[in-house]
RNA sequence: GGGGGCGUAGCUCAGCUUGGUUAGAGCACUGGACUGUCACUCCAGAGGCCGCGGGUUCGAGCCCCGUCGCUCCCGCCA
């Protein structure tokens, strides 16, 4: 199959069924080991390793000199016989260890210098500096860890491919060169040549166009999408980065779903993971009452409990003034949390009060007593008689909007001091009915939870319409572990309470709308059919199946943490001439 | 925009606490020896703007200030 004029195939796939084969193999110097009269080449190629030996009894002086000689790195061909290798010669450890080539021939195709960064490390060996796999990105790529991820990342691609192709979606091109967004994240913008002052801008996402689709009658859409941010990075972040991006036409958010578990479902299969077809779903409402957060992890318990009620009976002034101010106590059950000592517990609290808490209250039950600041406080009161021996209870007093995050964070901190979290547990959830808008705390002003052309749930609008900011959304996440996979919603595709939506958000006036958001309100007019979508990280999907650390290892060339690219060094400076075409003037140089 | 960590040989790192001869090690590299290695082994050698700039000091890899780069986090990311 990967035969060629150059060679007979990869070397990976050489075993002893090979045996007597005559073959000519192409690829790097691994490593190589010179015994004398006896030389060996480490023969790389994306497929695997495979020894190559030149012995005397086999080999020319002058292929063994020209073996003993050649560095690390270069591009060689071979030529020779596929060869049983002895027992006591066997390397259990290699795919091809069964087996070696005796090469009778050798040309140095593609010499190389001594690499910058090594790509051969031995057992232990750390890798070099990250700024320097990015410099060097040519070689590092070339480390079978980075292969392989690319090859399982090309596999999901496909997969996704094949998945929403056989079921009826239509892969679709969307522009690159796209109108800005007053919306969301920073955009990148490109100047116009021809229409000086004006601006371009890389889309964020493919929004409004997958929803166009929708309108022109393209009823089941799907693209892998580049999609461009311009704001800081982080591990799991990039300013470019791609997402499966999906889209439906006379669709509930039950039909999306379905098709979104059937996804991931086919994503983790090809990755070697069977997971359970049907996702277990969570209101937005219970996610943050039982966890304090959005996408909640599922992998451990110590829920968060609402103690409102038992605090009443509790003359500590902490926890009433909370409850005074309409706010509640609620906390986590940590078995085992009682032998913690004040240090550690501290440090808990120091993740809790960074959050936003203002501390934690404390109460333990260490050898049947209780125990703690609280403890006399709380004595009699029933509701702790459930506190089983050896666990630690911390509680926060105060809004919803304080004890959330603090919570959340102390209980994923409990999780990860009990050490009761597996790294080879998966638990998915989805989760529903977020609300429509959230208030800015600074200004009152309504802001979109997930994005202006999200439906509002027909009953809350009914039921409160004039209250925006009790609406739930048709909006929906998928959740792994507590980490994003990717969410959607059902969109407004009524024109008029589109129009609304952006009256709700503080979009300008009418005729503001009308520039800005014309374009698509225009197509809502035209004859709209109800619709909705989802859209996957799928970067993150494929760094989470490779088990990668970062985003940058499962990107072929990444941006560093201050968006650069160290390998061909964008961005740079261009000739004020080009400068004066794109009619831009920089205030730098 | 803010906070933490890192920056010494091609690579990975010691040295910095407590400033003081000629800045070390392993790997890689160069030369030599070696016919069963697979991180081959052995002998020898070469290799340094201690990120950059300034300051303190008789003297700075080490202390101070600034700056650049990488990285992790907060803000930000509809």
């Amino acid at each position: 199959m990967y035969s060629t004029a150059y060679r007979t195939g990869r070397v990976g796939a050489l075993r002893a069924t090979d045996v007597g084969t005559q073959v000519t193999l192409g690829g790097w110097v691994h490593r190589s080991r010179n015994l004398g009269g006896l030389v060996f080449i480490d023969l790389r190629d994306i497929d695997g390793i495979v020894q190559v030996a030149f012995g005397t009894d086999w080999a020319a002086a002058s292929v063994l000199a020209m073996a003993a000689a050649v560095g690390v790195e270069s591009v060689v061909l071979v030529e020779g016989t596929v060869v049983a290798r002895s027992d006591s010669t066997k390397n259990p450890e290699m795919g091809t260890g069964d087996i070696e080539v005796h090469a009778t021939a050798m040309r140095v195709l593609g010499p190389a210098v001594t690499p910058a960064i090594p790509v051969a490390r031995g057992k232990g060996e750390k890798m070099a500096a990250e700024e320097l796999r990015l410099r060097h990105r040519h070689l590092d790529l070339r480390r079978p860890e980075l292969q392989a991820n690319l090859v399982l990342r090309h596999r999901l691609m496909q997969t996704t491919r094949a998945y929403l192709s056989e079921r009826g979606y239509l892969e679709l091109e969307t522009p690159v060169l796209t109108k800005p967004t007053p919306e969301g994240a920073r955009d990148y913008l490109v100047p116009s040549r021809v229409h000086p002052g004006e601006f371009y801008a890389l889309p964020q996402s493919p929004q409004i166009y997958k929803q166009l689709f929708m309108v022109s009658g393209f009823d089941r859409y799907f693209q892998i999408a580049r999609c461009f941010r311009d704001e800081d990075l982080r591990a799991d972040r990039q300013p470019e980065f791609t997402q499966i991006d999906i889209e439906a036409s006379f669709v509930s958010q039950d039909d999306i779903l379905a098709l979104a578990e059937g996804l991931i479902v086919s994503l983790w299969r090809e990755a070697g993971f069977d997971i359970p077809s049907v996702f277990p779903r969570m209101t937005y409402a219970a996610a943050m009452e039982r966890y304090g957060c959005d996408r909640p992890d599922l992998r451990y318990g110590l829920e968060i409990v609402d103690y409102t009620d038992a605090f009443r009976e509790v003359a500590f002034n902490i926890s009433q003034a909370a409850i005074d101010a309409g706010g509640r106590v609620r906390g986590i059950i940590v078995p085992g949390g009682a032998v913690w000592s004040r240090k550690q517990v501290d440090e808990v609290e120091a993740l809790a009060k960074d959050a936003g808490a203002g501390g934690l209250l404390r109460l333990r039950r260490l050898d049947g007593k209780l125990d703690g600041p609280l403890a006399k406080f709380v004595d009699g009161v029933g509701a702790f008689d459930a506190l089983p021996d050896g666990a630690l209870m911390l509680f926060v007093a105060g809004s919803d909007r304080v004890s959330n995050p603090a919570l959340d964070r102390a209980r994923q901190e409990c999780a990860r001091r009990l050490a009761i979290v597996r790294d080879d547990d998966r638990q998915f959830v989805i989760v529903t009915d977020f609300p429509m808008f959230e208030r800015d705390p600074a200004t009152g002003a309504l802001a979109a939870v997930h994005h202006p052309f999200t439906a509002a749930l027909a009953a809350d609008v009914a039921a409160h319409p004039d209250h925006p900011e009790r609406w739930r959304a048709q909006a929906y996440d998928v959740v792994l572990n507590g980490t994003e996979l990717g969410g959607g919603s059902i969109r407004t595709h009524d024109p008029v309470t589109q129009s609304h939506m952006f009256d709700l958000l503080g979009i300008g006036d009418r005729e503001e709308q009308e520039r800005r958001f014309g374009f698509l309100l225009e197509a809502l007019r035209s004859g709209a059919p109800p619709h909705g979508g989802v859209a996957f990280g799928f970067d993150r999907i494929a760094m989470l199946l490779s088990g990668a650390p970062s985003l940058r290892d499962v990107i072929a060339f990444p941006k560093t943490t201050a968006a650069r690219a160290l390998f061909e060094q964008a961005p740079t400076r261009v000739p004020a001439a080009d400068l004066k075409d794109l009619h831009i003037r920089s205030d730098e140089s």
